[in-house]
DNA sequence: AAGTGCCCGTTGTTC
DNA sequence: ACGGGCACTT
């Protein structure tokens, strides 16, 4: 027997050594999914099935595919292993292979197309419905955002979406498509489109498609109840030929819905591939039985889904601790305090076993914990939130270099056409778009007419022209220069690093340092050979747990971001209705099951020691706020909870119910009834009207006058809004 | 064209 | 509480 499969347990080996036609594994949380991936691929290699440019393994994130090329390699010997094991992700996989063949469409893509992050997305639309004249009170940008992506991912494209009576859907299909036309014109594609454009590629050309049906032999799919339509016909396009196809996953972590996930890819799978063999991981190697007892207790609460019961041989540890704090300040104190407390107590253990995360449902809550660790002169490392990428120094840099690479991304120029100031201003700059709108071309064509014609104002001629004598003379440096040459000369040459220096703020002081790391980043690449086109696109694909720290004492993440990972010690903050599971999310059965989920994702990434808190206050939007505790905290047996204040976890049992005008409400919200709509005006509602809002709960119409509401709300007084100002949801009786 | 002050929405999760 | 966007000023 091969020694792969030594310290496997029976289901483990028969979902590696099942090397013929589609695999499903159903693999519960910390049941060594990506140990059965490892070690089919090393079999895969080591049993001569394939060679390693035959095998296509797609995982969440590029860390992750790192980490597996690592585990492979020390488990094949480097003979077995000649050639290109390719592992990534879905976005990196359709960047590959349309940057190779894109051309063929023939029409306005090619394949030096650029890739528009959300960021970029934002501004387009926003240009869009501009251009369109729609108001943006009334179409709000970041939901036309969403609902465009939605819209793609189902498969629509503007034809499919025709001009509507109803405003809001003609106002959609207007800007969708007109947003795909900007894309088009400026040779870009934003993250939907990268997935898309592949599908279409592989549908349309049966060469390229037999190409790599040829060429994958094998295909391994991690997290596959995360993946959404595109990249389901992506992997049946990719499988036609031959079926094996593997895919892991567990339907009780699926947690991406917001971004076009269908659980249904995984639940049906034995439909969309009816030869398929289905092997179950319920033994969980992870977490202490009291923790998993917990989590399963949990996820049983909610009821689409099939049954399913982690057991594990791991000894039961300690009960998990409940922290009640007054409010989010000392709930951040105490979490930093006890973290550090049980490392201290744990010392004796080698450090990768006493790693600690703080796990919590919005971004906005890192603060509180990096200032706590701060005050407490505590080192953490934060993921996501305002990673690297993302901040301004650094995209407008890389705004920069895109442009050099392709003058008509439009989402570049505009990004960096007066960043340093130049005196290109906005009268300048509204003749410019007005321009490139008129004539079908991009900002950069148009700013190349307009200088030829000569037509603007003597000022905004010379400041434009030494714009494009800029642009041009960085580009005649592409490909010449290293990378880090390059990224330096765009940082001296467009002022950038004078517009920093003469600020001489400490904050301007620390965007110099990223520029620094950004310029080391460069070098780096330089020593990989990348060219200009892949720094940018490893740059615009970065997940944010990609840079994650694994030494790391204490670690501030999203649930979202902790996806896949383990700590021996977890913290769960902000277990707070209205925050976890979050307002938006507690109005529709589907929407709170995946909030269900994602504390059950949460709460299985801890391997020894689990801690649950909230806080009784809690600033919003610089008022305090009442909160109740999560619902989800009753979900788990007494028996398991510890509460760390000693107040009994009768603490936990709900507030009683209160009253409003003389009736009767309950939070939250009552049973059976819906919401109906968000409020863009006062119209509509009427005095005795059940309300709910994202802040302050459910409440009560108690005053219609003027295009203003004042709504009563429990504990919490009454408030005023404006008509359209405030995310509003209507709830129906009954 | 750039600077100042006020109003409004923000904070839902990510490749 | 805070920053972006806008109107208004210099």
């Amino acid at each position: 027997m091969s020694k792969l499969l030594e310290g496997l347990n029976a289901e483990q080996r028969t979902a590696v050594t099942t090397t013929e036609g589609p695999l499903l594994v159903i693999a519960g949380a910390g049941s060594g999914k990506t140990r059965v991936i490892v070690h089919r691929i090393a079999y895969l290699l080591e049993q001569g099935l394939a060679r390693p440019e035959q095998i296509l393994a797609v995982t969440f994130t590029n860390k992750a595919a790192l980490e597996m090329k690592e585990r492979v390699h020390h488990l094949v010997p480097p003979s077995r292993r000649r050639g290109e094991l390719l592992l990534s992700t879905f976005h990196s996989l359709c960047v590959r292979i349309l940057r190779r063949h894109l051309d063929r469409f023939g029409g306005a893509y090619t394949r030096d197309f650029t890739i528009y992050d959300t960021d970029d997305q934002g501004r387009l639309v926003k240009a869009c419905l501009k251009e369109l004249g729609l108001d943006e009170k009334q179409y709000p940008p970041r939901a036309m955002q969403s609902r465009i992506s939605a819209a793609k991912n189902r498969g629509e494209t503007p034809e499919t979406l025709p001009p509507s009576s109803d405003p809001m859907r003609d106002a959609l299909s207007r800007t969708f498509r007109l947003y795909e036309a900007r894309l088009a014109a400026a040779n870009a594609l934003d993250f939907d489109d990268l997935l898309l454009l592949t599908v279409r590629l592989l549908h349309r050309f049966e060469d390229i498609a037999a190409d790599y049906n040829d060429r994958f032999r094998y295909i391994l799919i991690d997290e596959y109840q995360d993946t959404n339509p595109p990249q389901f016909n992506l992997v049946r396009l990719l499988t036609q030929q031959r079926q094996n196809l593997c895919v892991v996953g567990d339907p009780d972590q699926s947690i991406y819905k917001f971004r076009a996930a269908d659980i249904r890819n995984i639940l049906d799978f034995e439909q969309h591939y009816p030869k398929a063999k289905t092997i179950i991981l319920a033994q969980n190697y992870r977490s202490t039985k009291t923790i998993l007892d917990a989590a399963n207790a949990v996820i049983q609460h909610n009821r689409a889904r099939r049954k399913k019961d982690l057991i594990t041989h791991n000894p039961a540890g300690e009960p998990i601790c409940v922290f009640v704090a007054a409010n989010a300040e000392e709930e951040a104190d105490f979490v930093v305090k006890e973290i550090t407390a049980w490392q201290r107590r744990h010392a004796h253990l080698p450090s990768p076993e006493t790693r600690a995360a703080v796990l919590y449902r919005i971004n906005a809550q890192s603060r509180l914990f990096e200032e706590a660790c701060r005050r407490q002169g505590v080192p953490y490392v934060l993921i996501g939130g305002f990673s690297f990428y993302e901040r301004a120094e650094i995209k407008d840099v890389l705004a920069y270099l895109r442009l050099l690479l392709n003058p008509h991304d439009d989402a570049a120029f505009d990004r960096i056409v007066n960043v340093p100031p130049r005196g290109i201003g906005k009268a300048t700059l509204d003749i410019l778009s007005a321009h490139a709108i008129n004539n079908g071309v991009s900002r950069w064509t148009a700013t190349l007419q307009l200088l030829e014609a000569g037509r603007l104002a003597a000022r905004a001629l010379t400041a434009l022209n030494s714009f494009v004598q800029l642009i041009e003379s960085l580009q005649a440096l592409v490909g010449d220069t290293k990378l880090a040459g390059l990224v330096q000369a765009v940082i001296m040459r467009s002022g950038y690093d004078e517009m920093l220096r003469q600020e001489g703020t400490r904050e301007a002081e620390s965007r110099k340092q990223n520029l620094n790391e950004l310029l080391a980043a460069a070098a780096e690449a330089d020593e990989r050979q990348e060219s200009l086109r892949e720094f940018l696109d490893r740059a615009a694909l970065v997940a944010d747990t990609d840079n994650l720290v694994d030494d790391a004492r204490i670690t501030l993440l999203t649930i979202h971001s902790a996806k896949g990972l383990e700590f021996p010690l977890v913290v769960v903050a902000g277990l707070e209705e209205g925050l976890f599971p979050h307002m938006r999310a507690a109005y529709n059965d589907d929407d709170l099951e995946e909030e269900r989920r994602l504390f059950y994702v949460a709460m299985t990434r801890a391997k020894q020691q689990l801690y649950l808190t909230y806080a009784e206050r809690r600033r919003v939007y610089g008022e305090e706020v009442l909160a109740d505790p999560s619902r989800f905290l009753e979900e788990i047996p007494e028996a398991l909870l510890m509460d760390v204040r000693q107040q009994g976890v009768g603490k936990l049992t709900p507030p009683p119910a209160a009253e409003v005008n003389g009736q009767h409400w309950s939070h939250p919200q009552p049973a059976g009834t819906k919401p109906v709509g968000t409020a863009t005006a006062a119209t509509g509602f009427r005095v005795g009207d059940r309300v709910a809002h994202a802040t302050y709960g459910v409440g009560q119409v108690v005053r219609v006058a003027d295009g203003k509401l004042d709504i009563a709300f429990l504990g919490k007084g009454v408030k005023r809004f404006v008509a359209g100002a405030a995310p509003l949801k209507k709830i129906a009786r009954e």
